[in-house]
This record gives C-alpha cells, sequence and structure tokens, in this order.
DNA sequence: TTGAAAGCGATACCAC
DNA sequence: GTGGTATCGCTTTCAA
C-alpha cells in the first residue's frame, strides 16, 4: 500500500504539499509549518515530514503561496534599453540584491517607446508586482498614472520629473555636466558642442543645464544639438565637424552619444584629441581599452542601485514617510580625450 | 445602494473579478468570459461588465489565473554575468520575443558562481517558471538535474556540454576559431598567444580546439594560457608580453580577456597594432569607438536569441521530437587590429 | 445564454 | 502539538 503510493509519489514530477503530507502520513497544516517554521512540529513527525520532502524533491508551489498571503516576491524592473551599459550595470546590481531578499526581478525592457512600456507595466501589474522600479522612458510617462492608481510601491532612476510625486533616486546632473564644461573651459576651448540625448528628459535637460552655466558664466558660448540615437549622433556630429568654424571640444551627454560622436571624429579625420576633445558622461569599460582613454562623468552605478533597491525594501515594509529624494554625486575622470586646443 | 457600492469599488485599488461581477450584476463566470473571448456573451451583459471593467479599473489578477492553470507565463533566464554584452545584447531580444508571446522573464544572474546558479535556480523552479533558457556556469551544472526531475523544458544557450541532453543552441566555436586563427597566420604571425577563459566551458574548450587546429596545420607552436577574470588576463598577458620572444599577435577568445588583453598591450608598451596584433570573440559597439579599431569574430547574437526563443516556445507547446542542437555561424570581421608582423 | 460552484496549492485560523 | 478547512482570485464544467 505505502510502497505503491511512494512509486506513484516518484513518478509525479511535481509533488504538492498534499503529496507530502499523505506521504508522511500528517497533515498538510504540519508539512506547511515544518517548511516554514510557523510553529513547533515534534521531532518525530520532523523527520516524517523532511524525509517525504527528500524523497518527492518537493518544492513548494510560489504561486500559490502568493496568491494566498497577496504577496507576489516579485519586483518589476523597467528601463530603456538594457544593452546601454549603465543600465545592465544597474540590472545587474538591483538583480543580486533583490536574489538576497528572495525577491525575483520580471524584466521590462521598453525600447525607449512609451507604448511598449505602458503594455509592459500593465503586464507586470498584472504579475502582482510587490514593487517596481523604473526609469521612465518620457518624465510624464502615462504609466505612473497606472501605477499610482494601483498603488504599487515604485521608485523612478535616473529619470523622472520632479513634480511625480514618485520616490526618486538620480544623480547630480547639473553639478556634473558643470564639472565637466569647466574641464573643457580650463583646458583652453572656447568652442564647445554638447551632444545631448533627448532633451525632454529632466536628467538631460540637468545636464545640459549645468552645461551652459558653465559656459555662461566664463561669458563663452556654445552649442547643444540633441539626437535620438547612435546613428543621429554621428551625422549630425559630422555635420558640424565638417562645417566651417568648428567645435575644438565635444562634450557627449550619454555613452550613446559618445559613440555616435566619436564615430563622427574618426570619419572626419580630425586628429584626436590633438585637434579636437571628447569628454563623456557615463564611465564605461571599454573606455580604457582601446586610444585615447576618454575622459568621462562617472554615474555611482552601484551607489545608485543599492540606493533605488534600499528604498523601494523600504515602501514594501510600508514606512511611507514622505517622498524620498536621493541624488548622488558623479566623479570626473580626466584621461587622454581632453587635451588643450592647439 | 448601488452607488455607494461603486463609491466603495473606486477606493479599492486592486478590484477582484467579483467586484466586477458585483457592478455589473452578472456572475463572475461571465466576465471571465467576456474578458478572454472564451464563450459567447450577450452585448448589452458585454456592456456592462466592460462598463465596471473600466469603471473600476479592473486588471485581472494573473497570480490566481495561473494557479489555477498551471502556467505561470514565466521564463526564467539564467546568465553568468549580465553586464557582459554578449548576454545582456541574448537578453534584450529574448525579452522582445518573450513580451510578445505574453511571456515574462525573470532574470537570474549566476555572477559565474555555481551555487548562486543552483539557488537562482530552484527558486525559479518554485516559482513555477514555465521553461528555462540557460547559459549554465560550468557544463556539468548539477542545477541541471533538477531541472530534469521536474521537466522544466529547457534550452541551453552558449555553454552547456553536448551529453546533458537538453535542446542547445551554440555557434561554431571551433571552426570560428580556426577561421580567427587562419586570419592571423595568413598575415604571416608565428608567434601567437590564445587567451581563454575558463578552458573547462565546452565552448571554451572548442575555441581553443579550432585555434590549435589551425596552428597544427601550417606546423606552427602557439601558447594557450586560461584567465578567469579581466584582471587575471591583464596580468597574464602583461606577464608574456614582457618576457623574451614574445608572441606577435593575441587572439582573446572572449569579450572580457580581449579587455584584459589591451590594457596589457598598453601598458606594456608595445606598439599596437603595428608590432602586436589583435582579434576577439565577440564583436561590440565599443570595438570601431576608438584606436584601433578591433578585428573581431561576430557571434550572430540576434540569431541566437531568436532560435533559442523558438526553440523554447515549440517545447512549451509540447514538440518533443528529439533533441534540438543549432549551431549558428560566425563571422570573421577584419579591421584594424590585426596586421602583419614587422 | 448564463450562473453556481469545484477546484488550482499553500496558509493559517479554529478546534481538539 | 496537531488536524480540518476556509480562503486567496480566477477558470471552467455542469446544470439550467
Amino acid at each position: 500500500m505505502k510502497s505503491a503510493k511512494r512509486q506513484q509519489a516518484i513518478i509525479n514530477p511535481r509533488p504538492t504539499i498534499r503529496d507530502v503530507a499523505e506521504i508522511a502520513g500528517v497533515s498538510t497544516a504540519t508539512v506547511s509549518n515544518v517548511l516554514r517554521g510557523t510553529r513547533f512540529v515534534g521531532p518525530a513527525r520532523q523527520k516524517l515530514v523532511r524525509d517525504a520532502i527528500e524523497l518527492l524533491g518537493y518544492n513548494p508551489n510560489w504561486l500559490a503561496a502568493s496568491l494566498r498571503a497577496r504577496r507576489s516576491g516579485v519586483i518589476g524592473l523597467v528601463v530603456p534599453d538594457i544593452t546601454i551599459s549603465f543600465f545592465s550595470g544597474i540590472l545587474s546590481r538591483i538583480e543580486e540584491l533583490a536574489a538576497s531578499s528572495n525577491y525575483q526581478i520580471i524584466l521590462a525592457d521598453a525600447q525607449e517607446k512609451p507604448e511598449r512600456e505602458r503594455d509592459r507595466v500593465r503586464a507586470l501589474l498584472r504579475r502582482q508586482a510587490d514593487g517596481l522600479i523604473l526609469v521612465p522612458c518620457s518624465d510624464h510617462s502615462e504609466v505612473l498614472g497606472d501605477i499610482s492608481r494601483q498603488k504599487v510601491p515604485a521608485v523612478l532612476v535616473d529619470r523622472g520629473s520632479a513634480e511625480s510625486g514618485f520616490d526618486s533616486i538620480q544623480v547630480d546632473n547639473s553639478a556634473a555636466a558643470q564639472a565637466g564644461a569647466e574641464h573643457l573651459l580650463q583646458l583652453g576651448h572656447r568652442n564647445i558642442l554638447a551632444v545631448a540625448a533627448n532633451p525632454s528628459l529632466q536628467n538631460i535637460a540637468q545636464r545640459i543645464e549645468g552645461f551652459q552655466e558653465a559656459v555662461k558664466s566664463r561669458r563663452r558660448t556654445a552649442r547643444v544639438i540633441s539626437c535620438i540615437s547612435v546613428a543621429e549622433a554621428y551625422w549630425e556630429v559630422l555635420g558640424i565637424l565638417r562645417a566651417p568654424s568648428r567645435p575644438t571640444a565635444i562634450f557627449a551627454l550619454t555613452e550613446q552619444m559618445a559613440l555616435g560622436s566619436l564615430r563622427a571624429i574618426w570619419e572626419s579625420g580630425i586628429e584626436f584629441p590633438s585637434a579636437i576633445s571628447l569628454i563623456a558622461f557615463d564611465d564605461c569599460e571599454w573606455m580604457t581599452a582601446l586610444r585615447p582613454f576618454v575622459s568621462t562623468i562617472r554615474q555611482p552605478i552601484h551607489g545608485i542601485a543599492e540606493t533605488a533597491w534600499s528604498t523601494l525594501l523600504k515602501r514594501l515594509q510600508g514606512r511611507p514617510r514622505g517622498r524620498v529624494r536621493e541624488e548622488l554625486k558623479c566623479t570626473l575622470v580626466i584621461r587622454e580625450s581632453t587635451t588643450r586646443p592647439r
């Protein structure tokens, strides 16, 4: 009898708590209590239960537990493009922190498209994500409405407007851009081109503002262009480099803009870095792999990820003090790509 | 009465199907059928239901549906390190494909640690992942046992031993490495150093093998070293470059090894690429951003991701023909970092 | 054409 | 100390 049951149970690839209880000859309540330590269970039964679990290779069905507990243990992470190293760096660290708190990360890559973002966020909400970490693809993303309606804790990272009412983790974009611009100005550059991504994003707007402030305070003028892709940056910058009175320095406001600008520089044939300097936001590993090593503004990726996670965790544990707004500091890293103009 | 109910319902941030049914004055079955089109519902009731859904901002609880359907709609993606662009490229494409089939991706970053990998995979199984796409951190990962015991469809990508019995998607590592080595040999290099990652991984072993075959067929000799990190590659390569009879060419078998080797090259002060050539596996965007542009073996990242996804999808739909083994082709991309030896 | 109700698997309250 | 059982929210069969 009993052995027949065992046979059958071994065959079942997905045993349930009832299979375990039956084999161990106890109630499901007892199995659950052994597993979760919810209440005391006598040593004899403990062993019976553990043996049965072992025998069956039982793995509790988290879906069922989640439904019951009204907590999915899932956090949604929404980014505009996961292949950008800034975002994959943040993802990597957050995933690690989440795993250590027994949370899972569902990734949603919006591909910079608001409608995709909306669909993906809705899917996350349907899946009962307990919380969201979001790098919205636009500041006034309509998804924010969905999120606040469902009262899902959410933390905005990197982007996101000031008024949104959500917790947000950002860097001191304006000050950092100012420092980068100062560096170029101190080297003697008078004609600087800033290559910005979408300026309707608050973080980009702040960088532009910081840049312009530095330029203005020295009574210099400068030009700012906005591009939406590496390819567009390439074409725009190339055009400018080939036109008369070209800039002697470029400030790329994102890694993508740096890639586009660099290609344009090489294509233009201008001697780099002796005849044109470049500094870029985001300090990536590759920037010290080939020449010239790139001067950068380093964002504290780990710090951003950790702050975002701990902020979300606090919200999940329901400490809803006022809205959190963290602003982390960037660092200027001077390398070879910025030189005095000739 | 009715309006009181509405009031209350509006306040509830997470209405259930019963709230909807109640407001619409129909049964939950009808609501479900309207939502899923499972069976015909009269137009009048249709409208009642839709209005109620709209009014409440109802979003079905996927957890409950999953429990009932015994399908979570979640796929686990396990990678050794998401910050490596090869993996984030694959993730990006798979996430897109998954979303378009209404699946969600839970990301597990094993950080190249087998015990972390095991824990993360177990968590995925508890969460009832319907399937797994796995780049195991070692070929004979013990997790494979857990997975086959639970009979979860799984596809191995990039790595994973031949005997494992799982579907697997790989590239023609051996042929590609051979082509890369041929390129160097044809340029006239006689003293080549291959910098490999962990050689106990089958894909790396295949690359080494292809490399050595090419070298042997020309009756040349070559050296192969194995490093586990960028830093180790840096130190090892630097040592070799500083020793007598140094190589005239380096073949980096992964992006990480390329990063380490490049730093060592610059540090050694050897003229690059005129006095030392370098070719690398993995064609990354940065390799054409600074100088010299790097010659590479390009892996078909999109093709890998798409093949992995479609293979998994077929398994999920239960077409268990024999085991699938796909092998995609790599491309040799010649740029500036490989030159004739002096 | 529609509603009532039995589950999916785990948890925790109420009994004993 | 332990067991029975209602419940989480949704789907689907059975009955009407």
